[in-house]
DNA sequence: TTCATAGATCAATATATCTTGATATGAAAC
DNA sequence: GTTTCATATCAAGATATATTGATCTATGAA
């Protein structure tokens, strides 16, 4: 029960929403990666990350100074499906334009 | 987007999941029966079963002074997919028993 | 050692969601 | 009609979650 609403509750916002797609699409990213794709702070990146880790969803793997963000693998079917749904929601994809520090 | 969010957010609540669980097993249910299983006051149900219904999971049925929910039919894959995990989690029994009053 | 960088966490505030009691609507019974 | 019952909605407060800037830790380079 807890672990299915952290599922659903990591699934319940837009931006973890591009995050995890942004990760599903490119394999393995690291923060500043998706700090900069997404024009976000890191605090906030990080913390999404971990909501999303927390949920089942992700998998980091430390090298040096760098945290690098997989989909865990295998992952369940549920997390599958949900996964897949997200891929049909045509999300916008991550840009990061000359505004960037404004949209912070 | 949009109805993705409601989808996972009507399922981001343990009352919402077990009362769409009990809609789920038995079938065609009134607000009232689901207000005295669960000893919940009737605004909160009401509430609970409009965000259910606007996600998509549940189907009004208006007779006379009732109105009856069922699962909406045909349900699409994704939240077919969500059901069968909600079926898996073991939610507890509604079950209003003499304190019931006190517990609202 | 000292500094810079990547990332995590904390504390304060902002925002969203839940719960409740009161009130509104609408159908049936009288 | 008006009374009663089932359900829906509203407004207030309570609770949970998100965002931000600051701080903390760890790594690697100078």
């Amino acid at each position: 029960m807890d672990i299915f609403l952290k599922t659903v509750g990591a699934l319940n916002d837009e931006t973890r929403l591009q995050i995890l797609n942004f990760i599903h699409q490119n394999g393995e990213v690291c923060v500043c990666e998706i700090e900069s794709a997404f024009c976000l702070i890191q605090s906030r990146v990080s913390r999404h990350l971990k909501i999303l880790k927390d949920a089942g969803f992700l998998r980091v793997d430390r090298r040096g100074k760098w945290a690098y963000y997989t989909i865990r693998s295998p992952l369940d079917r549920f997390r599958l499906a949900c996964l897949e749904e997200i891929g049909y929601l045509e999300l916008p994809v991550p840009r990061c334009d000359v505004t960037c520090k404004d949209e912070k």
